[in-house]
DNA sequence: ACATAAAAATGCTACGGATGTAAGATTGCC
DNA sequence: GGCAATCTTACATCCGTAGCATTTTTATGT
């Protein structure tokens, strides 16, 4: 995510700072333009334009579209791995998952899916963007699935914690949609989390009997 | 899927049968060049002027390019739901997709993802086509789920439909994925059975602790 | 059988995203 | 201060997608 420059002891630097400006300048006019006009109707000529930068500047900071409108990108992907690498001793992968799911949905965590009404539209009628929001739960769940096969002793690639990631990367997603799903819908995030909750508890609650005993610390 | 002249008791006519005959002749020509060319590297263009036909006639028969490439895209979608509303009295809908998938395996049925090594490799190293390949699986996701509801006399859109085909999908996606990666290895289809049936008896059985009681028709 | 309407194929134009290249400007380092 | 590296910039091209006017083919009605 972060330059190696940061971490080799060095001082910004100048040219780093211009770097990570410039860099900071395009995304914030292109998600305002994303956000004001949508983000189909939005070309990158006109964020460059808003940016008094040129396209090229943009596309070179920015390889594809979407990685303007969809930021914290690794922070999504690793989130699943990290809480189970995490997790304290006694629990097992699901509980874990668990609970870091339903303290995020109380906390309206936009990792969880608490984007807001305007994000939430933006990526709905968007299918690039929802293409590219599936692609980030894939990788969450590539993601699981090595650290599931690390914490049990397992080959990478095995099919059993291939599918235990599978399965517990299924109920997040479906949880994920149904709090943007809501928020389209209007209702507020104190209702949502509310809502979300206790549908965590079926969806969760359902993979109880086989997942219990999975992966314990 | 097919026209509506078809229905209409009106023999196939000249135009309804020309247009069936270049659309044909546009998606062989076409999955020639993909195989042997790849995706990516094959043009509108390319096609077209293999086929002897005009850009936007491509274009006007299949409006996406990856619509060219993949093709019974409707019976994969509905390949789940639809094993679930056809299953045997006295099965759950965990057992009936689960002997549905051992079956297409055995038999290496394409929809379950024997598409042989050609095919495998054009989807592998095409992200167009990878990702148009997870659309279709979230398709026939939403397809089960719908089929869930309706079999379970739930409201759709209901959490537990929804994480049960969310679940039973992950399972299906994943070995889906399997097959894949064993064509690419080099397999034969004879081994790839093999293996994937042992694996589908995991991961199906990872899963009957939880939903062995649930759609039972 | 001929004329007319409907529909498909064609050729053209245009736009947006993605990529490549070469020139100019800025920074960092010696 | 000057040199090397790197970033920005301004083209330029390619591809997919879309709209539109024109021509050719098919279907239908008189």
């Amino acid at each position: 995510m972060t330059t190696d420059a940061n971490s080799s002891a060095s001082p910004p630097g100048l040219r780093e700072s211009k770097k990570q400006q410039t860099r900071r300048l395009i995304s914030d006019v292109a998600t305002g333009l994303f956000l004001s006009q949508g983000f189909e109707q939005t070309t990158i000529a006109d964020i460059a334009a808003a940016a008094r930068v040129a396209k090229k500047t943009v596309t070179n900071y920015f390889p594809r579209k979407e990685d303007l409108a969809l930021d914290h990108q690794d922070a999504f992907i690793a989130s699943l791995a990290g809480t189970l690498v995490g997790r304290r001793p006694g629990t097992s992968a699901l509980a874990a998952l668990r609970g870091a799911f339903v303290e995020a949905a109380e906390a309206a965590n936009p990792v969880a899916g608490f984007s807001g009404p305007a994000f939430a539209g933006m990526i709905a009628d968007s299918p690039t963007l929802s293409a590219r929001l599936r692609d980030l739960h894939d990788l969450r769940e590539a993601a699981l699935a090595d650290a599931l096969a690390d914490a049990t002793g397992t080959p990478r690639g095995d099919i059993t914690p291939r599918t235990a990631a599978a399965l517990l990367g299924a109920v997040h997603r479906t949880l994920f949609q149904r709090i943007q799903e809501l928020t389209l819908a209007g209702e507020d995030n104190a209702r949502i989390s509310a809502v979300v909750t206790a549908e965590a508890d079926a969806a969760f609650g359902l993979l109880e009997p086989s997942l219990a005993d999975y992966a314990p610390a």
